[in-house]
DNA sequence: GCGACAG
DNA sequence: ATCTTGTCGC
């Protein structure tokens, strides 16, 4: 845990108003609905930053249910926006929108590792990349940004309740993917809802923390960042 | 006023 | 996210 950060450069307070309203006015095309369909290919995307101005974004594809990989892609490129919580996905969005479009198979969900709608303005990148890609998605994140919860039981498979800490809403689910790791947090984007959203990401684990489509996503990123040094 | 803060 | 060794527990 990062119980202290080192004060990093200030967030241009105009960059953060423009930033939010763009996220604002997106939040407006998102839609929480199940999938017209039990998906065929799922995918998992991530992605990484073998330096600090360049950012390389993974796409994997599998079969779905039975998690066989079908074909991985990335993309490489340089970043210029910073990093800022609550706006990560202005900096790794354009990125991954062109890894996206390198895949043969284009997947009937996809599984992003970070947050859905479990975010100050209900904006994480998930939902964010499932408007600009008009696909479903759901994101699956390690650490918490905003809510409160009950620490789910230490068995794999526990799950409880993310809500907003002002209105009580419902914005995700924090899933005990293994016995005794500390909790996912598992939140719809767009074009999907919380219970399929809880419900692929549990039908995607094989014995590890991390689901299928991010492991292997964050596992390729690995490998690709090699090609690119 | 005091924390919290995805990747 | 990224930089990093040894170490604890199943």
């Amino acid at each position: 845990m990062a119980y202290y950060r080192p004060p990093g450069p200030p967030p241009d307070p105009a960059l953060v108003r423009s930033l939010t309203q763009q996220q604002h006015e997106m939040r407006q095309r998102v839609r929480h609905e199940p999938l017209p369909q039990e998906p065929r290919l799922i995918a998992g995307c991530d992605s990484s930053f073998p330096t600090p101005d360049t950012i390389l974004s993974v796409f994997v594809v599998l079969k779905f249910p039975s998690l066989e990989l079908v074909e991985k892609v990335y993309n490489y490129g340089p970043v210029d926006m910073p990093y800022v919580p609550g706006f990560l996905s202005f900096r790794e969005a354009p990125n991954v929108i062109h890894a996206f479009a390198k895949l043969q198979h284009k997947p009937d969900v996809i599984m992003v590792d970070g947050h859905g709608i479990a975010h100050p303005r209900r904006m994480g990148i998930a939902a964010h990349l499932g408007v600009l890609l008009d696909m479903p998605t759901f994101g699956v994140a390690k650490q918490k940004l905003t809510g409160i919860f009950q620490e789910p039981g230490i068995a794999r498979g526990s799950i409880t309740e993310l809500l907003d800490a002002k209105s009580g809403e419902l914005i995700g689910e924090v899933i005990r993917s293994k016995d005794k790791v500390l909790p996912l947090f598992v939140s719809p984007g767009h074009r999907c809802d919380q219970a399929t959203a809880t419900r692929l990401t549990l039908a995607c684990l094989k014995g590890y923390k991390l689901p299928e489509p991010t492991r292997l996503a964050d596992h390729w990123a690995e490998e690709f960042k090699k090609e690119v040094r």
